[in-house]
DNA sequence: ATAATAAAAGACAATTGTGTCTTTTATTAA
DNA sequence: TTAATAAAAGACACAATTGTCTTTTATTAT
């Protein structure tokens, strides 16, 4: 569905939510450990949302990642374009050059449903929404293990 | 969404539905012309589709590819599982090592039910019901030109 | 039997996605 | 002003996916 770069970008961001604020930003690190991401690699994705203004960043001494209030109203669809572009919101299940109403692919009526509601999910789900229910301890971005 | 693979499998297997029969089989050119897909990278799909029983094939002058009519009434599904596995079928949006009900994703309950409507469609949409809307003239398998 | 045919199989090549490591740049505490 | 810090950036390395080309095997018409 994701890709991984996807994935551990959201799973990033929800963490950053969750745990860090402007006065207390989160490290890279801190960050991988708690999501179970690579931790180079993570890096260079969170570039990615930072220079989409999905998340902030701050150089040198107590730097890290935070969210500010705008922020933490984006929608998951918002980290989703910026990593795996949108053909996931657009394009055709059947991988046609292009989806469109006068030459459907077979799956076109099926699949457009489908298609809209992923979307849908996606933009109805903010990250401070994603942050709650890790505070409420009933969401996880990681296998605790034990 | 679905793998290159995939989609290249599920789009032979209609074609091959829609314009081929034990009496007259389809060739592997043939098929990709119409589907627009690499030639020789699906053949090597077919080959996984044969195997796993989805499409039947006959070797030798007048071979090709046919559907018993067993075959026809398989539905998409099964071409996603022998292509790409169940991942998107069963595994966790967020990319977590399982989705669990006891250590579930924030986006968990939202994903779950996006993901059994994924399922059900692919399982309700027969190869044959597919092929029908080919033959009607509104379902396409690649871009006509002009 | 032989030749023609077409899928199966295997060996590679190119591309993309994923992951690691090192160096650079910006920031701030001391 | 200096040293410590942490993100940004760049250079690779590895793996998976996608795609191409050639050889082999099975089948059938002649
Ligand atoms: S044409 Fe395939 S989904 Fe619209
Ligand atoms: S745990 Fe993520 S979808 Fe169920």
């Amino acid at each position: 569905m994701f890709s991984k770069s996807c994935e551990y970008a959201i799973r990033a961001a929800i963490y950053i939510s969750a745990e860090s604020s402007k006065e207390k930003k989160a490290g890279i690190a801190d960050i991988c450990d708690h999501i179970e991401a690579p931790r180079h690699f993570t890096a260079k994705i969170l570039q990615i949302l930072t220079r989409n203004k999905i998340v902030s960043s701050q150089k040198g001494v107590n730097g890290g990642f935070y969210l500010t209030k705008e922020q933490n109203t984006k929608p998951l669809s918002d980290i989703v374009s910026a990593t795996d572009g949108n053909v996931l919101f657009n394009g055709c299940g059947l991988g046609l050059k292009e989806c469109s109403e006068e030459e459907p692919c077979p799956l076109h009526e099926k699949f457009g449903v489908i298609r809209a509601e992923i979307k849908r999910m996606m933009e109805e789900s903010s990250i401070e929404s994603m942050a709650k229910k890790l505070k409420k301890g009933n969401g996880f971005l990681r296998a605790e293990v034990f």
